[in-house]
DNA sequence: CCTATCCTACCTATCAGTTGGTAGGGTGAT
DNA sequence: ATCACCCTACCAACTGATAGGTAGGATAGG
C-alpha cells in the first residue's frame, strides 16, 4: 500500500516500452503520465537501467503467472496451445504495441546488462511452458518438444513484429492460420 | 563515380541501423566513421528522415538483385529456397545485427513515413520472391503460396530475432531446422 | 502527552552531454 | 565563375542524472 506511484510507474514504463523500446524510454514523459515529476521517479528507481529491469521482470512474472493459471484452470492442454497465440494478439489490439522482450531482443546490444537478463527469462519461462504443454497435447517426446516450442515462441514473435509493421492485427491471425497449415502448430 | 561518401554514409548507415535501429543512427558518429564531418552529411542527405529511408531502399534493392541473381543462376528453385534463410544468417553473422527491416518493424511507431514505406517494400519483395518460388517448388497453387511465404518470412524474422538476443548463431540453424522439421518450410 | 528524530515521497533547480539541424565560409576542379 | 563538397561554429531541444530542500507521517524517549 506504500508507493502507488511505483506501480503506476511500471505500468505507464510497460505500455511505453511495448510502443517505442527501452531507448523510447524517458524519465520525463514517464512522469508526466503518472502525474509527478521526473526526478521523483529516481526516489523509486535508481537508475533507467534499474526501471528497464524492474519493468522487464514484472512482465515476465505476470505473463508466467498468466500461463499457470491458463494450465491449472483449464485441464485442456490443447485448449490452452490453442489459446497461446491470443496472448501475443492482446498487445497488437492495444494500440500497434509488441511484446517488450521482442522489442527488447532488437535493441539487445544497447541494453544494460540487468535488462538482458530479464529478457531471457521472459523467453525462458514461454518455451518452458510451450514445451511442457507440447508433451502433453502431441506425441513429442520431451527431447523433442523444447526445440519445437523455441521454434513456436520464435514464429509467433516474428508474426507479432509483421502484423505490426502492417498495423494489421488480422494479418497476425492469418499468419498463426498458417502456423497451424504447415504443422508448426497442432491444429 | 562522382560522391564516394554518399556511399559510404549509406553503407555505415546501414551497418549501424543493423544493430542499433534508426533511432541509434546519429549523424556525428556516422560521420567519424566515413571520415567527415557531421554538417557534411546534410549535403548528401537533407534530413534523417531523409537518410533512413535512403538507407532502407537500397537495403531492399539490394535484395531484391540478389534474390533475383540467385534465382536467374542457379535454375534450380529447390537450392534457392534451401539458401534464402542463409541471407539472413548473414547479418548475425556479422556482428549480431539483424535484418534493418525487422529492427525497424519494432520501431515502427516513431519511423518517418518515408522510412516506413520502404521497409514495407523489403517485406513485399521477399515475400514476392519466397511464393514464386513456392509454386515452383511445392504443390501449393499460387493462392495458396502467398499466404505460406509471408509465414515462413516472418518465422525467419522470428528465428533471427530470438537467435539475436542469445547472440547465438547456431541457436538460428536449430529454430531453421525446426522449421524444417515441422513442416513450415520445404525438406 | 510532547517533542526530537527519522523516513517516505515528492519538489525545484541545475548539470553536462547528446541530438538533429542551420548559417555561412573555404577550396579545388571544371 | 560556378558548383560540388566539405569545413567551423553554432543553436535549441532533449537526455539521464544530481544536489538540496520541503511537507507530512511514523516512532521512540522523556
Amino acid at each position: 500500500m506504500s508507493s502507488n506511484s511505483r506501480e503506476a510507474i511500471l505500468a505507464a514504463a510497460k505500455l511505453t516500452a511495448q510502443a517505442h523500446g527501452y531507448s523510447g524510454l524517458n524519465f520525463r514523459d514517464l512522469a508526466a503520465e503518472v502525474g509527478i515529476k521526473a526526478a521523483s521517479i529516481y526516489h523509486h528507481f535508481p537508475s533507467k537501467a534499474d526501471l528497464g529491469a524492474a519493468v522487464a521482470r514484472r512482465y515476465w512474472e505476470d505473463s508466467a503467472a498468466y500461463l499457470e493459471a491458463l494450465l491449472a484452470e483449464s485441464k485442456d492442454p490443447a485448449a490452452c496451445l490453442r489459446q497461446y497465440p491470443g496472448t501475443f494478439r492482446k498487445a497488437l489490439e492495444s494500440g500497434n504495441r509488441m511484446c517488450l522482450c521482442s522489442f527488447m531482443a532488437a535493441e539487445y546490444d544497447d541494453l544494460p546488462e540487468p535488462v538482458k537478463k530479464e529478457i531471457r527469462t521472459f523467453t525462458d519461462i514461454n518455451v518452458a511452458w510451450l514445451s511442457k504443454v507440447l508433451v502433453a497435447v502431441t506425441a513429442l517426446s520431451l527431447e523433442e518438444s523444447e526445440p519445437r516450442a523455441r521454434a513456436i515462441f520464435a514464429a509467433i514473435t516474428g508474426a507479432q513484429l509483421m502484423a505490426r509493421s502492417r498495423a494489421d492485427v488480422s494479418l497476425y491471425d492469418a499468419l498463426i492460420e498458417s502456423y497451424r497449415a504447415a504443422g508448426l502448430l497442432p491444429a
